[in-house]
RNA sequence: GCCCCCAUCGUCUAGUGGCCUAGGACACCACCCUUUCAAGGUGGCGGCACGGGUUCGAAUCCCGUUGGGGGUGCCA
């Protein structure tokens, strides 16, 4: 390698969302170049007119921004906007042209795949080579692959050979004279001063084609590392029409973006030692190339929330307060009927840090406090209405009439109240959340109960004494 | 079809010829803790695809087989 300042590129197309095997490939080429004081070159290709979308940009730097890429940073360069150089891809075009290492050919689709049918051999043949056409109306610039081999040498999966012969003269300019990925990648490459490609694998055969343009364009190449595509569970590449694989799906779903960092940067690689779930600080100290996996990684979202759960976890209780807070301002904007009450709030948030997968289901844990009545979920009230749970829940509204109103006497007094049926304190409970919060399950009860008050709790309680009264 | 890549528990991985009776994590199961549910703790289940070599010695090196994947566009 030389000694060359390292430059590394990420290269998305803008035709949807952000993928999180985008993310992947721009992590790991971040990481590299925060490691070894490169620079990340983001450009956006965006030379499929039919396909692009602006919006799409602004949503590739807003997820970059997400994973703490950021355009602010100061080994970040760009964006670049592939469709600006498009002089330069077609400069390139004609000097390859010049100097006979492209040729145009007139040929139309329909007519290669009838000539292949024809001879047996799928793909271009190569019929226009010597033919000395010109551009023209549905001439396309092809690129003559020269004879012999080119060897890539790939950074992750060492040395690939390929014979040249199995290499067809590749389309450089479109009909209608536009640039086609394989150049404009290449020359956006070289005037970018890119020289270390980190890429999916599926790019791997694009590569001797592109090492031979680079080669024709009297420039050496890039190193080159492919990395293993990530795939779901029926181990095929992650698709955007099969799989849910757009980032800022994830990041509104609840998941937090230190897990989600972490989690893609072990797909395919792992830190030293037997942690997974490590520092940002931690990778960036480690990551090398040659480290990386060879094998598709399947993309697993059981493996993503338990690291996201572990990530809440981690958080101090303002950190907590302060992610959680947009799913909860949600819920409120959603339910305009309920009441907001910051205390309370800040109450609970803590008893649900370990409850919960994603900050998304913060609002469900705590939403019986801010609205009037509980919603009865119907297979709860089921299990938990049971005999004696009806005298049970008589006399707590009794007891809970004097108790001191505290979380511990709240408690005590319940189990009091069990004990006398012979109950345990988890069954005395059950009828009293189910009365109050709607649920079988949920956060920590006596501390809502709490907040909620006496006269409140007692009137949640005497309305569920009186369904089952109606019901029977 | 052709080209290329890959192959360690179900999954993500550690492992670069002896430290491997193959380690960790997720998932799963059991137990403990416990006001439900979690979290936490302890333990368990479970793998080097197969066949040949090379070597004193192979998960590690070589060859083959099988299996999987990617590519094969006037998409990127």
């Amino acid at each position: 390698m030389s000694d060359a300042p390292l430059r590394l590129r990420f290269a998305p197309s803008p035709t949807g969302f952000f993928h999180v095997g985008g993310a992947r490939t721009a992590l790991y080429n971040w990481v590299l170049a925060k490691r070894l004081g490169g620079t990340f070159v983001l450009r956006i290709e965006d030379t499929d007119e039919a396909r692009n979308s602006p919006e799409w940009t602004q949503g590739i730097i807003d997820a970059l921004a997400w994973l703490e890429i950021s355009a602010d940073d100061p080994a970040f360069e760009g964006p670049y906007f592939q469709s600006r150089h498009r002089d330069a891809h077609i400069a390139a075009a004609r000097k390859l042209f010049d100097t006979g290492q492209a040729y145009y050919c007139d040929l139309t689709s329909e007519q290669i795949a009838e000539r292949a049918k024809a001879s047996g051999v799928q793909g271009y043949d190569g019929s226009s080579r010597d033919r000395g056409l010109g551009p023209g109306p549905g001439h396309v610039l092809r690129f003559r692959v020269p004879d012999g081999e080119t060897i890539v040498e790939d950074l992750v999966r060492g040395r690939v050979e390929f014979n040249n012969d199995t290499i067809e003269d590749f389309v450089l300019l479109r009909s209608n004279g536009s640039p086609m990925f394989l150049l404009a990648n290449v020359v956006d490459d070289m005037d970018e001063k890119i020289n270390l490609v980190i890429r999916a694998e599926e790019h791997l055969p694009n590569t001797p084609k592109q090492q031979l343009l680079w080669d024709a364009l009297g420039e050496p190449p890039p190193q080159w590392a492919h990395v293993p595509v990530l795939v779901n569970e029926q181990r095929k590449k992650l698709s955007k029409r099969r799989d849910k694989v757009a980032l800022e799906q994830y990041r509104d779903e609840g998941y937090v973006m230190g897990a989600m960092r972490n989690y893609l940067m072990t797909l395919g690689w792992a830190p030293a030692g037997d942690q997974e779930i490590v520092a940002w600080s931690q990778i960036e100290g480690e990551f090398t190339l040659d480290a990386v996996n060879r094998s598709p990684a399947f993309f697993d979202l059981k493996k993503l929330a338990a690291f996201n759960g572990e990530y809440i976890r981690m958080m101090s209780r303002e950190e907590f307060a302060h992610a959680a807070r947009p799913f909860v301002d949600a819920w409120f904007a959603a339910n305009p009927q309920a009441t907001m009450n910051e205390s309370w709030l800040a109450t609970m948030l803590p008893l649900l840090q370990t409850r919960i997968v994603t900050l998304a289901e913060v609002p469900a844990q705590i939403d019986f406090l801010f609205i009037g009545d509980p919603v009865i979920d119907d297979d709860s009230w089921a299990k938990a209405m049971k005999d004696p749970a009806p005298q049970v829940l008589a006399d707590v509204i009794s007891a809970y009439a004097q108790t001191p109103w505290n979380a511990d006497a709240l408690k005590d007094t319940l189990d009091a109240v069990g004990q006398t049926y012979g109950l345990k304190l988890g069954k005395t409970q059950a009828p009293i959340r189910v009365a109050v919060t709607g649920q079988r399950v949920g956060p920590p009860l006596f501390e809502p109960l709490e907040l909620l008050g006496r006269d409140e709790t007692i009137r949640r309680l005497q309305a569920a004494a009186t369904r089952i009264a109606s019901t029977r």
